[in-house]
This record gives structure tokens, C-alpha cells and sequence, in this order.
DNA sequence: TTCATAGTTCGAGGGTAATCGAAGCATCGC
DNA sequence: GCGATGCTTCGATTACCCTCGAACTATGAA
């Protein structure tokens, strides 16, 4: 009767609060052990176990055993972007976990998607970079200009090390919050984790909000603000 | 303990079959009845009354009373990139509800999504706008250049019409198959009405696959081949 | 070896929600 | 007005799956 893909599948993966909980854990883009991420949903670690096998078998996670732990990330950049989508639609609808609070204004703010900076100070990088022609967008990929690549070199990113790597190294990611394209990929990777070197900027512990320093703040908006 | 939108809430509202069937239905851009879309769906209209309900308060449908029918639609084009997106890694997962064959070629080759042109076919015009300069990618935006708003004028488009609407005009879709973009907004509706119009196309009535005259083919091909 | 920690498998229990039959409104055609 | 059709509400049934306790395997530390 139907035909393509099966959407109500790997739907209901995501359907499931603790699941959910893990994934949107998960964007952070740091690899959890299994016990780490049955604390984060809230349930015991043989419940965890289950839904994470389920989530493996799903596609949407892959895991890498290390010693005794098992450490779990997002299968691909492509399952960030439908998290971030979807929680793009169950803001529109108001369905928050939580009452729109400080806690919240600082993740519009700035907040990691998966492994690179979103938000309103992501959106606003991104489009700094395209402005400056640093950075252009040509359908649906994205390639760094000439003058891009001086710019990422002079700003202390090792380009060729990115290149090396399969997975794309510009990538557009749409945000919640703004509604609009942030920078992600593996230069997107680099420029945040280079941002924290700097001691710009330093992530949350247990959230995904990045908090900038005053001094930091003031580098990265004379940059791309 | 968590922040940010609640994505289980609505993930779940796709994860089922039933709501799922009737939300790739709605994927043709077609408004359909609750009675067709129970038939869609394969539940009794009763069933089918109660998945509507929670797909409106969900914010994924939107209904519009026409005596004593009722029609529905997707709320936003964003939740149609949200299952076209979901699509994409369900087929990457395997997750096909049918073997592939003649019909998945077909819907890979040229479909609607939402109420555009979408699949090879799709993509391929995306592109070719693009390298002809008719369309410009700018940040996540997309806009015609005078030598677009000319080209379009000239096959037929009646852009004033478009740019009244509250819908943007121009705005890329990720495709499942192709893993790339095309062009939704109201001129990608009104490009497939035109094909339709023009007689190169027509939509089949019970799927979403959009099946080419020879004649209209080789038009197609001639102008964005 | 022995103990502790990480993760899994198994089975049982329990709650949510999908489903349909029957009945109730609303609207259209006559 | 009357019947027919489209859609909804209500209640009862059923099935699925989320959950955890208990027992098991595997890795690391002492």
C-alpha cells in the first residue's frame, strides 16, 4: 500500500522520554558511557541498556566499547539536524520541558549542536562568515573562499588535518532557537573547540550552554559580530 | 533537569503507523478529508478522528472546515522537511516498509514532497538554477536575480502572485534519496503547477510519484538538463 | 584470586494508548 | 421536513512496551 521509508519506525525511538533524553544528551557531541546516559534519562542502567541497543539498531547511535565502557554518540551530523529540527517544531508548539527561564535565555544564546556552536551566537558567526565572502554557499554544500582559508589559518585552525577527515568539513545545521543556518561539519567542530582554547568560552558541565568571558565575548563579537 | 523543547512529545506523534501513514499521505501537498485520511491510514474513521485531533495539538496539521468536510494539511513546510529528513535516515537504516522495486525507482527518479518537485528530478533543477545564476543561495535564504525573475516571467510564472503570499518564495528542502537539496516555497509549488499545466508531468492519484510524458521529458531536460 | 564496577539478559508486572462498536451532532441534498 | 454522509465522543477491550529486580558476563583493580 505504501512505499519509501519507514518513518514511524525510527520515530518512536525518538517518541520515548528517556530515549529522548539520551539523544538530546548526546548533542552535546561528547561520547557517554552507558551508566552516564541511564542517569540522564532517569532510569536504571538495564532499562538504559535496552533502549540503547534499540537506538543502535535504529541507526540513530554508534558506540565504541573502550575497557569496560561502552561510550555512545550520535550515528551522524544527519540525526543532529532532525533532533534540532524537531525541537525547532515542539517550540513552536510550546511544548517545553521546563517554563522559559534564565536557563533557557542562555541557551538561545549560545549552546553546542552536536559538536559546534549554535544559537544566536552561531547563526551569527555564520552569517559574518558568508557576508565577508570567507565563506560560500553553493547549493546545498559549502566551501571555503581563499580568503576563508587565510582567515581560519590566521585564526589558528589546522585545515589540512580537517580535510583528512570523511566527514564533510562545511555543513549547514538549521537552528532551533533562530530558525535559521549555523556552521557545522568539521570546521565547525575546529572553530568552537579553537574558541575554547582561547579561553573564550568554556561549555556547561551538564548542559549544553557555553559561556562566554566578558574579555571572550568582546574578542568574538569584534570577529564576528 | 532538562532543558530546551520536548522532543518526545511530538517524535511520538510521528512514531506511530497510523499518524505516520497519514503524514507521508499529506506529503503530496494535497489537502485530504479525515475520511480519506483514514482510508490512508488503514484505521476506521473513528480511530483515524482521535489521531487528528492530537496531530493539530501537536502543531504538525493544520485543518481548514469546508461544509461539512473537513481537509487537512501539514501545519509548516518545516514539518515536512522534518519527514523528509526522518525519511532519509529510515531508508539509510533500512527501514523501507516495501522490497525496493519499480515503484521505489520511480519515487526516487521524480515525486512531490509537500507540493513541490523532489527526487532526481528535483534536485537536478535545484542545481541547475543555481549554476545558471537564476538563483542565489545566500545564508539560508534563497532569492531570484534579475535574470531569474525574467526566466520565470518567461515560462510562464506569475511571480506578483507569489510574492503576495506569506510563504517565502524561495527556500531549499533536503531530499531523502538524493541527500540534497531542492526547491520548496510557493515557487517551487508554482514551477510544479506549471510543468502540470504545461502537460510535461502529471501527478499520480494514489502515490506520490510524478510521472513524465516523453514529450514533457525531453522539454524538461532541454531546460534544466 | 577476590572484589568492585560496567554492562547485559531474562522474566514479570503494570500503565499507557491504539483500536473499534455504538451512539450523537452537524451538514448537505432532496 | 427526511435520509444520507462526514465527523466526533464515549466506553471497553486489548496489546504493546516501558520498567525494574535478579541473576549473569566481562573488564579492571588490589
Amino acid at each position: 500500500m505504501k512505499y519509501g521509508p519507514d518513518i514511524s519506525r525510527i520515530a518512536s525511538l525518538i517518541g520515548d522520554p528517556a530515549r529522548a533524553n539520551m539523544l538530546t544528551a548526546l548533542m552535546s557531541g561528547k561520547a557517554l558511557t552507558a551508566t552516564e546516559l541511564a542517569a540522564e534519562a532517569g532510569v536504571t542502567p538495564q532499562t538504559a541498556s535496552s533502549h540503547l541497543a534499540r537506538l543502535e539498531q535504529g541507526g540513530l547511535l554508534s558506540f565504541r566499547k573502550q575497557g569496560r565502557h561502552k561510550y555512545a554518540a550520535l550515528a551522524s551530523e544527519q540525526v543532529a539536524q532532525v533532533l534540532e529540527m524537531l525541537m525547532g517544531i515542539a517550540a513552536r508548539a510550546g511544548h517545553t520541558r521546563t517554563r522559559t527561564g534564565p536557563r533557557n535565555q542562555a541557551l538561545r544564546e549560545a549552546r553546542i549542536c552536536y559538536n559546534h556552536l549554535a544559537g544566536d551566537c552561531g547563526t551569527r558567526m555564520f552569517d559574518r562568515l558568508i557576508e565577508r565572502d570567507l565563506l560560500i554557499q553553493d547549493g546545498d554544500d559549502l566551501r571555503l573562499t581563499d580568503i576563508g582559508k587565510t582567515f581560519m589559518r590566521g585564526f589558528g585552525i589546522d585545515l589540512p588535518k580537517l580535510v583528512k577527515g570523511k566527514t564533510p568539513m562545511c555543513r549547514t545545521c538549521l537552528d532551533w532557537s533562530e530558525r535559521r543556518s549555523h556552521l557545522a561539519g568539521s570546521l565547525g567542530r575546529a572553530l568552537l573547540s579553537r574558541i575554547e582554547d582561547l579561553g573564550w568560552a568554556r561549555r556547561d558541565r551538564d548542559t549544553r550552554i557555553v559561556t562566554f568571558t566578558p574579555q571572550g565575548r568582546q574578542a568574538f563579537d569584534a570577529l564576528f559580530g
